[in-house]
DNA sequence: TCGGCGGTGTAAATATTTTTACATTGCTTG
DNA sequence: CAAGCAATGTAAAAATATTTACACCGCCGA
């Protein structure tokens, strides 16, 4: 069972998707609420059309308006972009990866946090 | 001084970039043999030429071949490529991408990778 | 009731990306 | 030397993506 790789999406057609996973899912108007370049309404709509016959959104009737999600859950989604990463900038190694986080800003996290993720730490290693 | 944000890069662009950061650097014939979906020498050639006009990456003479890297180092790159994953699907939360990464697979991390990480965070809680 | 507002549907124009094609060059080998 | 291979340069065709335009609908307020 290998998966056949659908191309990946457009330009827009990413941009719009980040979105409707940062926000968890919104309508035309939230979308181009936070498109950084302010493309209008009716571009918006249309690309929305287009991720929505591809598979890569459904949309629910809100009173007269659509509301758009993803269709693969964010965490899934999330852990593919993650390997991805992983892959492209840290040669497959996890714990680089998490070190280059760490280092991007740690002294930003808060102790519970850093807590939070010794523990995980201290689980990974005592589950073996 | 706020960066004046650059067009994203089409989809072909972004790939042969993702590759060439995986490789650190890389002929038109090496980048071909790493496009899953084999597009022809030309149209890998032609893509890098493109991406050199803008900037993205530039070439060495390596006899009478060219040999492409990308002109934003890849710590930068990487930085920047975890940024906007944390903010698209961890809600800016660091923590939260490294406990998925450390989720995805700590059982495949080393004693010595989970000790590396932990004495990231004891230096993240002493320097502060 | 009428007009405007805020939506949607859809076709078509436009712009961009991607691919192909072919010319040229230098080296290597028969 | 001539042929062929392995590159590059560049134009242009073809495919895709993006944007615009406009029709239609239902609701609300004057």
């Amino acid at each position: 069972m290998t998966k056949r790789d659908e191309p990946a999406l457009s330009r827009r057609e990413r941009q719009i998707m980040d979105i409707l996973y940062r926000l968890g899912e919104g309508s035309t108007a939230d979308v181009v609420r936070q498109m950084p370049d302010n493309p209008s309404y009716n571009t918006v709509r249309v690309t929305l059309g287009i991720l929505e016959r591809k598979g890569h959104v459904e949309h629910r009737e809100d009173g007269k308006r659509y509301v758009y999600c993803p269709t693969v859950a964010l965490d899934k989604a999330s852990r593919k972009a993650l390997k991805h990463l992983v892959k492209t900038f840290y040669g497959g190694s996890v714990s680089n990866a998490v070190l280059a986080l760490l280092d991007m800003d740690s002294r930003k996290l808060s102790n519970k946090e850093l807590d939070e993720i010794a523990a995980s730490i201290k689980r990974g290693k005592g589950g073996r």
